[in-house]
DNA sequence: TTGTATGCGTTATCAG
DNA sequence: CTGATAACGCATACAA
């Protein structure tokens, strides 16, 4: 029953003394063991089957190397692009990835910060959008100072005000980028599917969108606005209440992520709506998984993976000051905005 | 600076013993702690801030609250969404989720699990098709033996062989279902887009489909098969290669997986093939986030956030003899097999 | 019901 | 270079 064994069993196999076969198999600091020690503490250890218990390793040390990363709904293809680069870069890292999924209920992120810090994490990630919730947004910053209290750092992508190290999401950019480059299409009469009100990162880019709009002049009327949850169902559910009511002169839908904007394009085709011929449409993010719909989706390119990565990067350096790291987004222009 | 608080702060501050102030903010086995003194005591860790330090918890009770989800890809829509399922069910049964991915490397496979088992995690939950190579089987097999000797639990989905606790994904009665269904619909001449020549799951659902065909007489010619890899890519490849070649008088392609099935149909997009109109198409796992691909996907629905739900379940159930649970899967047709 | 004392498996400190 | 030994923070048998 191997497992069992502890380092003690190996050093009494070697002959040698506790604090010996510690370092012969860790070699920290004064990593100066004799080679012919060494070498016998090596093989006691693999004949034992050793295998050193991380948890009384972590309590010796006074650290672990875990990564806490949070996110609103793993199977969320933004969220699973995100934590992949989450996990390359923490496994370069030398971290093991903890993840926490908080579902719908904002005040779930501060349960698991605390969680994190209960598990004494060297690090979270958090992604994901502002809840809007007031009570639930001052719980979440006391578990962060909380957690920053233990010497834990801690990273947001996609969300400010935290007072933390911060992936700047171009939002408000990329979305403004993306209203000029419709315009330039042609497209005048738009629509906007905002998200929820108070989601931070959807209202960033509706309003990136409209006030681009504003600025190219009087030849351009003002968006119609429709809000609805930050899913595949609630951009359904926005472009059906937009065709069903006045959206019929609408030529363009601006559906504020990937994700809503694919569920509007169905929604678009059970009304018997063709895109991109009767209308255009527009997303955000540039998913990966839903870059083989039809019409090719136009949108903005966020660098998911690497914006996780880039988290992860910011965590491990961690220094007193916070740091926002900006990414680039691109336009990209597809079928689904031809152009009239 | 809280977080250097310890119990011991915790006790002294209420005026009790280590002892008391640990059964009174844990209460577990001998729970009875004076109410007077319960008071005492959760008063002055509030007022302490003092938060519990989970790795010495782990320590003393000899065993942690850590499940291992290992995922060849998180980025990957058909993890992500069995990881969302073990992760809800994981946090349901008060356990913590440590996600370790392994990529392409089929030898990482084992490693993690050696790092789970140095992390002592109670249990582990293995997602993704075998890998096809021997040796990293077995050393996977290894891995898994040494982890269960630590008193670990290990649960797998839809990989075979491992002698441990099993969510057995009906692929080959899925593509077999499939296949009849299709027939039914007029399709006589198929090709299969299979995977990798060693990817298990791939290669059953690619034998059952095979199979069943075959079962259905001489009017249905053997199916050519393709092999490539199991990605959107390897799906473009492949259906590229099938239709500048002998496909010609195909009339329906199986793609062993969504992912592959959306590379595939953009490729016979790219070569002027219209689906359904000249080419029926299938996929398999039903993955949501491409249920609005056009035209829509006809596939074999896995309920892939059970599946990670029910690997959790029994990992934490975990008798000694391992057992099977099958799961349902349900031929969904879509317009990409309209019929001919 | 409460307190005392021990042990969990390692690392790290401090002598030899 | 190596070996005792003291922490690490908490849970728990054992004693009172």
């Amino acid at each position: 029953m191997p497992g069992q064994v502890t380092l003690s069993d190996v050093a009494r196999e070697a002959g040698v003394s506790l604090a010996t076969a510690s370092r012969a198999l860790n070699g920290s600091a004064n990593r100066t063991v004799g080679e012919e020690l060494r070498k016998r503490v090596h093989v006691a250890a693999s004949r034992l089957r050793y295998s050193p218990d991380g948890i009384a390793q972590a309590m010796a040390r006074g650290r672990t190397t875990t990564l806490g990363l949070v996110v609103h709904d793993i199977a969320d293809p933004y969220f699973s692009a995100v934590a992949a680069g989450v996990a390359a870069a923490a496994t370069a890292g030398g971290l093991s990835v903890t993840l926490a999924v908080t579902g719908d209920d904002p005040r779930r992120e501060a349960e698991v910060v605390h969680q994190m810090e209960r598990q004494r994490a060297r690090a979270v990630v958090l992604a994901g959008g502002r809840s809007g919730d007031p009570e639930a947004d001052e719980a979440l910053r006391a578990a962060i100072a909380s957690f920053r209290g233990i010497g834990g750092a801690v990273a947001v992508v996609g969300r400010d005000g935290l007072g933390v190290d911060t992936v700047v999401v171009p939002n408000r950019d990329g979305a403004a980028d993306l209203a000029r480059a419709l315009h330039g299409r042609g497209y005048r009469r738009f629509a906007v599917l905002a998200g929820p009100e108070q989601h931070a990162a959807a209202a960033e880019r509706a309003a990136g969108f409209t006030s681009a709009l504003d600025a190219l002049g009087a030849t351009v009327p003002a968006p119609l606005v429709l809000h609805s949850p930050f899913t595949r169902d609630g951009g359904h559910e926005a472009m059906s209440r937009l065709l069903a009511g006045e959206g019929r002169d609408v030529d363009l839908v601006f559906a504020v992520g990937d994700v809503m904007a694919v569920g509007a394009l169905t929604a678009a085709r059970e009304a018997g709506v063709s895109v991109p011929e009767d209308l255009g449409l527009a997303g955000f993010d540039d998913i990966p998984a839903l870059r083989d719909v039809t019409p090719g989706l136009t949108t903005v390119r966020l660098p998911l993976d690497q914006i996780g990565a880039e988290a992860t990067r910011l965590v491990l350096q961690a220094g007193e000051e916070p740091v926002l790291a900006p990414v680039a987004s691109e336009v990209v222009l597809r079928e689904s905005t031809p152009g009239r």
